[in-house]
DNA sequence: CTGAAAGCGCTTACAG
DNA sequence: CTGAAAGCGCTTACAG
């Protein structure tokens, strides 16, 4: 392969021109410029990006951790991140947290040692409570869950305003004894229950809410609970899309018919949710949109260190479908 | 920052010694080794990255280029790689390369830039045909598609096989009329095409089969058509989680019940092809082991790269659901 | 505007 | 088994 060395030499020039020419740092004259160029093409050199990074200690990487890019969630705001950064010839390290604080530890030393130009993360609860963003290196931008101390920008959506636009929806269409699940291990899950909570009480009505693990068989049979006892609600609200696949089994498996005996509403307009019968009503979140602005805001915060923390809430849309019916007599 | 210089300072060894002892190469006196090994940690010395990537050309690196991670087929590989690469201490570097060829060369520019150790590659069916691994300094293996030259290791579905399995049992359960669309840019296409044809053929059947570019919408358009003849098929076969929600949408748009006015069957068991009513009938491919073997050819071509090529080729597995169910008479 | 030269932090022959 | 030293391929003050 050919060096630096090899094409200043060809091009008559030093290496430290070549080095100005192909990163565009420095004045460079223009005919000296275009020689090093031509060089460059004719020998089809490409530079070390290992010495490159040693040299300049800029990596042009950042770390993207989430807790599973199986969730489309973050399945699509890793695409976004990824859009973004290659456009900027940046490059991304996507990490799978599995939402366990050790892992969420140990990528973040990753991100040290491969001294990535900024991170976009996704924590668990408890890290974001005690998260405290001026530790690293790198900037840290949050995603999806609220931050604790300030200390870092983030873009989330508005959870509890999204909650309260379900909830109001179901009060419109009828419905009274309305329960909630929600996501105990996230701050979002938190977020939408205290959405929740509010919104029955300007409703005027009182409501259950639970908190559960995030997963599929642990929601089926908590709503399984809910299903089988005698004050059974009229609606049911999940916190996410496992807890709507779970609540729709256990629904299915009661031999209960949605919306008639329980309607259901939750997060996330997964393909999935326009195609089961009925549809189900979601708020569906600006996922491409969050990705994109975290990069952003990330870009940004490299530009400018010391500008006041930023946290931009997304409003969700709420998708009406079948699933929440207007409940009509008999 | 601690340098390997410090360490080795404080040690009272050279930097070799404490290089040889953190990358355990070249034999350490046992009392050396643990004095630097605890030197290291009272330190909290962790080594630049970037320095030795440069000095020993080895990146612990692997790019993993697919279409789309949005498609759940590669969005679990993309899961079972990242967990196989971590587990041995390299990084992955995931490019989407939205079936353009044009990314697809820029993407495999990038990883000689990255010096990476390893890819492993989803192509198209242009790229796939003319692609030569041994021009690429790394060893490649591709996945999903069929490798023309026999240069590079690959893992693939068994694709024939798996489309006349899905042939076999719609004719079991009594369907004789069967169309067939396939993706037109993928050598899975082609390939399931040939199954398809042949089990036609040997069932004595004569179907039609077309090629269409991959996507919902052209998918829907065509089947639309289909739908509309006057020979309308009995059955439909699609090669793709894209054209079986385009299927659906376009029986559903023609007012047209499963199975009893149209059988549907296709390929990839995503979560909601057994949420829909009735649930669809498809060949599930095993999807996050296809990821870990395919990392693990690269481990074994890494260690012997005089080693024969292999294309290893994994079963699907028959979902037999209600949008296959038996023709009853009436 | 340009070049000579130092040096980023490691690894690895080489010599002993 | 160990160390002194070269050098990986760049970038970047520094001097002119």
């Amino acid at each position: 392969m050919a060096r630096i060395k090899d094409v200043a030499l060809a091009a008559g020039v030093s290496t430290a021109t070549v080095s100005r020419v192909l990163s565009g740092s420095g004045p460079v004259r223009k005919e000296l410029r275009e020689k090093v160029l031509e060089t460059v093409a004719a020998m089809g050199y490409r530079p070390n990006l290992a010495a490159r990074r040693l040299r300049s200690s800029r990596t042009q990487t950042i770390g993207l951790i989430v807790s599973d890019v199986r969730n489309p969630f973050f399945t699509n705001i890793s695409r976004a991140v990824e859009d973004m950064a290659y456009q900027q010839g940046m490059r991304v390290m996507l990490c799978n947290s599995d939402e366990d604080p050790k892992k969420e530890a140990l990528y973040l030393e990753l991100m040290e040692d491969e001294n990535v130009c900024g991170v976009i993360f996704s924590p668990t609860l408890g890290t974001a409570r005690r998260f405290d963003a001026t530790v690293y290196p790198f900037p840290v931008v949050m995603i999806d869950r609220p931050v604790a101390a300030g200390t870092a920008d983030a873009v989330i959506l508005d959870n509890q305003a999204a909650t309260r636009t379900l909830v109001d929806h179901l009060v419109s269409q009828g419905y009274r004894r309305i329960s909630g699940i929600f996501g105990s291990a996230s701050g979002t899950g938190l977020a939408r229950r205290e959405g929740f909570n509010e919104a029955l009480k300007q409703n005027g009505l009182t409501g259950t809410s639970q908190l559960v693990t995030a997963n599929v068989a642990a929601g089926q049979l908590e709503i399984s609970h809910l299903l089988e006892s005698p004050d059974r609600p009229e609606a049911l609200l999940v916190s996410n899309g496992l807890f709507l696949l779970g609540a729709l089994q256990a629904i299915r498996a009661a031999g209960l018919s949605i919306p008639n005996d329980v309607a259901l509403v939750g997060f996330d307009d997964d393909p999935w949710t326009s195609l089961v019968e009925p549809g189900l009503t979601v708020i569906a979140q600006p996922t491409y949109e969050i990705g994109r602005t975290a990069m952003e805001l990330l870009l940004q915060r490299r530009e400018s260190p010391e500008r006041p923390v930023r946290v931009v809430e997304l409003a969700g849309t709420l998708i009406k479908r079948g699933s929440s019916r207007i409940l009509t007599a008999g």
